[in-house]
DNA sequence: CATGAATGAGTCTTCATTCAT
DNA sequence: CATGAATGAAGACTCATTCAT
């Protein structure tokens, strides 16, 4: 179609550089951080060995960045939802929708941020275990607001929370990798995804969702902890 | 021969092969698949460079050897406790208690079991997916078992419900691996490991343990549940 | 042609060449061979990276050129210098006053000239070869003549003599260069090359300057050799 | 002829690195700083190629310690010339004498230490400055010495003298190095090497050797520097 | 059993040079 | 003329594995 066009060798200019954060993505999604050689990002994104090195410092920093592509748009989503005004239940229902929706549209992404990134020491130190924390903290906030408004039951610990959440979540996830469930198959995701997010409430709140909670109804009852290990 | 060797340095010989293990372990714990080089495992080990190769064929048999150690007693426990006839609520807290327990004793085993071996597909391939795979499956089955029991609420699926509880236990350990909570305090673990187990349980069964489950007071049996703890 | 060029930037340009020449001797001077990157040049002369190799063929060219351009000045200068009528004393001095004021006026092109194209190997062979030799045999020529002229004393090599001299002035130079004096005080400089000229004077004539030389005052002992060990 | 020998690969063990300096060495005069390669090093010392990163971390320590190999007896002993009790003209000659006799014996050792080392600004930049400047430290205690019994000219500054030691010695060097002088003949090497410390020592005490110097016995004459420019 | 020197293929990284705009 | 993205060959460095002692 280009009006001028002589060939050009691949797409338009300009974005080079996110042909290869992309191809970087799909090799590290694909063998790990050991089969991500260079060599092999340069030949998926189609363009000559030294052209990486033209963007990225080293192998380091394309991963890092790596890392930061998958990482920083879905926490930014995850702390817009965190953060909204709407009741804990909902927003942990569009946590887990946002999270299975990412994945049902860029699995390869998301796999590399839950299977590798999330879990490798080798991808600098640092921005890893900020991560892990990151994610936690977002919820931490949303678990302890929640708390003082009654949305939560008061005897769970938030940052507790908040890492049984993300558990949940990514383990739910996990299990469509992992090749447990159809990954293709958008009836099983839509349903995991809100078993997810309902199970978890359920457990959090002490009842259902929308449902008032036991705790809450049965007002005299200290006993329930009582009654767990007595 | 040689009852006591004649070179033999001074005490006996034999878990030198543990010894190395043992340094492999720790090594791939704190630096990872990656940085484990057969070099700072026979540091670690105090052991002469070539002496790995004595006890193990190579690199690989020497990180599955670690994978083995620590996976397979701790599997056996599980799926020791998930066939148990004790009632689901037991049998989930009793997964924690192990799991915590576990973690106590040796965190580096469970860091690597946890954060290294469970995630990373450098770790022949089928052993990893066997790992989770396997973990899940062992949940699975007691699921299937507890629902047939009428222990599981029947809307959740026996796979997802093994996938959620991997995923809170998992999760919650690692907040304690992340730092997020003293991994030396004996009561934070304690308490921990009591919230995430019940707080699955709510989830899993829609009400707290000993309770009367919300979708069982719908219906009209109410006996299964009130066994458990009366 | 555009007498002003239209797209031209500001002030007349094709002196652009210049620039980028004395930026290879900027970093030729401070890096060395091996640390003149093409990039660093195009940086240091604040050219983009591709018109270096408008102006110069290739890296070899460019340093090629640096080397003229430090050594044709110098060399004949010194050429001159030697060719004069002047007596030998005054020609010698005159060498090295000149060498001196070359430095002070810049150091940089005399550092490279001094320290790295003299010695180096790895610049285009002949070119190197014939710096060194093409000084010596300047000198050559002046040491011939004078000792035809009984100028110099008769068993001094004039070859050596002409490496002497080199070495002499050379190392002289090398002292400020290497910071063993301060290279910044004019009197340091005034003073160096003068006991510098006077020394190897002294050494060559076998009395300095305008005296009776040893070797000439004792007509008879033509045996200056059986002397200089009794 | 090896007793119980199987064909070792080559020569007795244990100096396997220096078979590999000597190697270096050997490339190292020859290419120069560029065209050494760890794998030409390695070739030409019979040797696999990550052998040479058994004995040495990388390519600078090899270099480094090719400085060093050439640079260390040479200054030991120089150093201990300059030390000995004799005068200052038989120090000056004796330094002459081995400094030939090193080149005679080891040529490209020396041509190392002459052509490549002293000037490359490339070679790890403390230990240049220092080769440098510590060769010129030996000497200037030895002329300082020399000037407070009398036996160097009152006039010159023992840093000076120092440095044109130095540069008439190794400028003489230089000659033979540069092909100027054939430097397998004996007989050229001895004329130069005698050449080259009598005319530095004419230079540095105003008259010959052994010889009463000419500022000594003319107390009178100040007119010598006078006489030089009038 | 134990040791650690020796090997070399696999990768990363640099940098001179080209070329489309 | 100018620009700087693109190329790829050259060479440094790592590290699993072998082997003679």
């Amino acid at each position: 179609m280009a009006t001028e066009g002589n060939a050009a060798p691949a797409g338009r200019e300009g974005d080079r550089k996110k042909t290869i954060l992309r191809a970087a993505i799909e090799v590290f999604a694909t063998k790990g951080y050991h089969g991500c050689r260079i060599a092999d990002v340069a030949k998926e994104a189609g363009v000559a060995y030294g052209l990486v090195y033209h963007y990225f410092k080293n192998k380091d920093e394309l991963l890092q960045s790596v890392f930061q592509h998958a990482f920083e748009g879905f926490v930014g989503k995850l702390r817009e939802l965190a953060a909204s005004p709407a009741p804990l239940s909902e927003k942990v229902q569009a946590i887990a929708d946002y999270t299975f929706e990412s994945y049902r549209r860029d699995p390869r992404a998301v796999r590399v941020l839950i299977l590798q990134i999330m879990r490798s020491p080798a991808i600098g130190g640092a921005n890893r275990q900020n991560a892990f924390v990151e994610i936690i903290r977002l919820n931490v906030e949303m678990f302890s607001q929640a708390q003082r408004k009654g949305e939560l039951r008061p005897d769970l610990d938030p940052v507790l929370a908040a890492a049984l959440l993300f558990g949940t979540v990514e383990m739910g996830l996990t299990a469509f990798v992992a090749g447990l469930y159809d990954a293709q198959d958008p009836e099983a995701l839509a349903r995991a995804k809100q078993q997810i997010a309902q199970t978890f409430l359920r457990g959090a709140l002490g009842a259902e969702g929308s449902a008032e909670a036991e705790w809450k109804r049965d007002k005299s009852g200290t006993k329930l902890k009582a009654a767990k290990r007595s």
